[in-house]
DNA sequence: ACAAAAGTGTTAGGCCTACACCCATGA
DNA sequence: TCATGGGTGTAGGCCTAACACTTTTGT
């Protein structure tokens, strides 16, 4: 953070935060990472203590090269997890003039995807904590109305992008696949429909881990084929759904 | 604006810009509406004189209550072009430590389609002017890239909303839209295909203007139909192209 | 033994694509 | 008269959506 001091400008200027909303997925349910507000050490942080925020924080403006700089910085501090800036994307600015009792700050917010299987053991759990994405409790701020709007922007993305790359584990199931989908897109659908178009799309490549395929109980095992998948991305397509 | 004067802060705080990609079409190509650095009277606006720019300018903390408000309030008083905050989508946010010489600004470009045929007597035509899309010069400070993801966004929105709506002027007919998707969409269609298509969305209605409809020449002029869209959209569907 | 989870294939209908000819106007 | 612009319909193929039964395991 840069020196505490006295900057003078000629004219007014506001704070400008980064905000992240990460989201996981454990197999089972969208998961947003959120932070207890109120453990920082830094005094200027005070506002809205004891509840649960997003976490995020000031732009250093001597060191941040980009305001995506701020998030990743931020992130790791008050969550333990290390994404890069080039990983976050952008899901507006928020800049009501009361957002933040203090001073006007204007917050970018930003959002990226991770295998929680990855991360779990990452996060700082003192600080931080998964929630699942139907159970968010109210936010301090408007980080409900941040977190819907970067909601939104996932289910827009999914359209485009193989967002289940980024949010499944190295290695997963059909069902957790359909899962994921459904709760992003919140709708249902047909089982032999989604995996027809899913294995059509020959980006998919079915793992044997050893384990019997007996019968029919449990699931096979998949493992993204990156290559089939930037062939298509290249060649210009869209997930159908 | 703000009064000048000293205004002072325990942090560095950056400036905070609005910058404007003004999308139009005139029934042959897309438009940008650009204006020439160094007319404006404030002191502090000197980098980059004689140069082509996006238009846009500060925030002003006290008086903008969003930084929609700013892009609204700059694009005004540069180009004479009113657009309400409410109309602007947001393309991103710009923070490149060296992206403006003088100090530390971050802007939030936004962008907005008109339809040409409305507000180019608006236009104040010492400042503003109307560039092809495929013609813009090479423009003052990161607005190069700021334009080109604007036009990015236009790109994937044409898909979920009725940027036709938006763009053409009240009346027109299926070439001109058509040449308006193939600009956007920089392909090529089959002209019965699309003919055929957008017929079949229901969102046109014929309009007849009394010119005789003699044989084939001069083109049959439509209308959009805002009711059967808004259907359409409530119930949820992608312009597929 | 029953409920829950998962795997699998086919058919009908709709949408997309590709394609050719005619008419009128203006040069 | 020739080039340009615009209007129009159909057939084939592909993709989508709808749909039922069997196996296994855990309770």
């Amino acid at each position: 953070m840069a020196k505490k001091g006295q900057y003078i400008y000629e004219y007014p200027h506001p704070a400008v935060t980064a905000d992240c909303v990460i989201f996981g997925y454990d197999g089972k349910r969208l998961k947003v990472l959120l932070v207890k507000r109120g453990q920082e050490k830094e005094a200027s942080k005070e506002a809205y203590v004891g509840e649960w925020a997003l976490p995020g924080g000031f732009l250093d403006v001597d060191r941040d090269k980009t305001i995506a700089y701020t998030a990743s910085r931020e992130l790791k501090e008050e969550t333990g997890l290390q994404i890069k800036p080039s990983e976050f994307k952008e899901a507006g600015t928020f800049s009501e003039k009361k957002r933040d009792p203090r001073e006007r700050v204007i917050t970018v917010a930003h959002y990226a995807l991770v295998k929680l299987s990855d991360v779990q053991a990452d996060t700082d759990a003192e600080n931080a904590e998964w929630f699942d994405f139907s159970e968010v409790p109210s936010l301090a701020f408007d980080h409900d109305k941040i977190l819907r709007v970067a909601f939104a922007h996932l289910k827009r993305d999914i359209h485009f992008e193989p967002v289940g790359f980024e949010l499944m584990s190295e290695v997963f199931t059909l069902p957790q696949l359909q899962n994921l989908y459904e709760s992003i897109l919140e709708v249902k659908f047909d089982r032999r429909n989604f995996a027809n178009k899913m294995k059509h799309y020959g980006i998919l490549d079915e793992v044997d881990d050893g384990t019997p395929r007996n019968g029919t109980r449990n699931p096979i095992k998949y493992r993204f084929n990156k290559e089939n998948y930037d062939d298509l991305k290249r060649r210009g397509f869209q997930l159908e759904f």
